[in-house]
DNA sequence: GTTTAGCACTCGGAAGAAAAGAGTGCTAAA
DNA sequence: TTTAGCACTCTTTTCTTCCGAGTGCTAAAC
């Protein structure tokens, strides 16, 4: 049933005032906002309760909105403004100045200072990676360098000690094996590889090799890792809702210890919103988180997100966050730290 | 003066007793403890109010100690045992299972959990750190991967793309001009031979080679960082004098935004405790530190601390904290993550 | 001279009562 | 359909009272 407009008008005032407040609001404010008697709005009131938007905290308290008030307010009655020419300029700026270097992890600390809410930052882990080549460089007699370039041109590398002397030819062979029967593979294939590859290597070569094996498929392992990072928790003990140091112990270990099991919603829309209750995790039952994601390039995608309580500030968040994702991935495509400034 | 025998007993009964409940301890108590009258005691307490060792919250409250209190028990009066076999089972256990990979940034979390408190580690920046090797290895046309390795045997790399093609040769002449120019340099030096240097080249070149080094001076200045990691600041929660949602949030965004200012003593002791107003940052004038040193190699030196109320544990997070240093000591020297398993 | 019993005194915190206030629901009139 | 009016509900605040834990001091006891 579609809600009068009368209707609409109070449920979105109601929504508004206690995102500003976080007190329940009461008919008389909304009477005189509305220009009709507070009985008027009290009738409505008494309807959107049965409606299921409203609720109320007990007998004689004002209004507030349930999580289907603040999804009907999401959805229809919020003004989906755009951030303003100022704080564009102001999120342009953090970007450019922090996140030169293609250090992508922090863009949840981004966040969280601009919204002043909890904020994480989500990036997708690449799990059919493989090794695309292997270098070896010499160093001393017991030592050389192996340099590790994955298939999404990452580069890493790592001093290794042997425990018998490489010369150059020697250096060769392991490269060349390592390059033959450990390239384009992935982790499984590498294993089982390794263990064939043994069977006709002197042992202390195999030693070598397997670290250096072992090696590389850890970085494989930490690039299929999704990895999830949580900044700005602090921000709750700011908020009325979490002054009672048992809830905001609650959410702040959550998002420390169980940071995993934030929501990351398979995006259909630029910005996602979920709701209270409408968040399977028990511990956010009465939290919002709105998520945003971002192109990374090569098809993969980045994910940010705030962490707020339902009367969070739905207008603001959602502009800025998405503003914020839309230049990420605009610097990713062209911008400034493009990928060949990837620090490893 | 000297303190006689029974008030050092009734101080270190008031710390005690104090450190376990957070309230005022009363004469009473102590009474029954030392089999003497609550009288007695009181005339004690009296006395050692005179010096300074205890307080009074208000007039008919019990004593609870003064940071010159905390200061005498744990110079003189703690028993400073060390970690149970169990405990010191489980830290090897955590040490072994969680530090493989030489990751040091999150010894803090080891202590946190360890402990807990909040915690924090701090690795100490290599300021002298120069570049010993560069070495380019050729992809495709217009890219190559650069490998730096300081002379701390860290080894970093990353894949550059140049505008220009670049053969073998022109890769080969490249690698020299940074070898010879940009090998054990200060970062000034490494500026300074950009400049001179640069003269002489053609600029497509000159750029490409810019691009290089001040890759090889941002491995330098992130080594000469000094970085702090804070963990666990949620801990504070649970504690009663931080129910006071003011407090929590003061200390917390401290342990997050100025965490550079968590205090670094020069470390003469193995384990240093800095008490209440001993610390000189305003923020934590109530709080205490615990703070170990632990060898990393090549006299290198890492730090980890505790933050908590004046009312810590001081005998079970100095002997858990020293043990942790220790190991952490001895398995840089010769144990299991040992500096061929460092990754770059 | 130290220790202890005794006692009056001081606070802080808990418990209760009362008052204030905000807001409601309902009825009846406009 | 709107609104004025009014009784009612329930929270919050404030004030008072009361209790008890703990003190400081004095005078007697060891």
């Amino acid at each position: 049933m579609e809600l009068s407009g009368r209707k609409k008008q109070i449920l979105k005032a109601v929504v508004e005032h206690y995102i500003e407040s976080a007190e329940p609001v009461g008919s008389k404010l909304l009477a005189q906002e509305l220009g009709v008697s507070s009985a008027t709005v009290r009738n409505e009131f008494a309807e959107l309760c049965e409606l299921g938007y409203l609720e109320q905290p007990h007998t004689s308290a004002g209004r507030v909105p349930s999580p289907q008030g603040y999804r009907l307010y999401v959805n229809e009655l919020m003004e989906r403004r755009s951030v303003s020419a100022e704080e564009a300029e102001g999120i342009d700026e953090t970007l450019r100045e922090k996140l030169m270097g293609g250090a992508i992890s922090n863009a949840g600390q981004l966040v969280s200072s601009l919204v002043h809410y909890p904020a994480y930052s989500v990036t997708a882990g690449n799990a059919g990676l493989t090794v695309e080549r292997f270098e070896l460089l010499s160093v001393d007699a017991e030592s050389f360098i192996t340099v590790v370039m994955t298939d999404d041109k990452n580069v890493k590398s790592q001093l290794q000690h042997t425990a018998l002397a490489f010369d150059a030819e020697r250096l060769g062979d392991l490269k060349n094996l390592l390059n033959t029967h450990f390239t384009r593979k992935t982790r499984a294939e590498m294993s089982e590889n390794l263990m064939n590859v043994g069977d006709q290597l002197p042992p202390e070569l195999f030693l070598v090799l397997s670290k250096t094996v072992e090696y590389a498929a850890g970085i494989l392992d930490a690039a299929g890792r999704r990895d999830v990072v949580t900044t700005g928790a602090s921000e709750i003990l700011k908020m009325p809702e979490y002054r009672d140091a048992d809830r905001a112990h609650e959410l702040m270990t959550f998002l420390v210890d169980n940071k995993e099991q934030l929501p990351v919603p398979e995006g259909d829309g630029p910005v996602q919103i979920l709701i209270g209750p409408e968040n399977v995790d028990h511990a956010l039952r009465d939290t919002s988180v709105v998520v945003a994601s971002y192109d990374i390039g090569d098809g993969m995608r980045g994910l940010v997100g705030v962490v707020g309580p339902t009367r969070m500030d739905y207008a603001t968040v959602t502009a800025r966050l998405s503003y914020f994702a839309e230049s990420l991935t605009k610097m990713f495509g062209k911008g400034l730290p493009s990928p060949e400034d990837q620090q490893t």
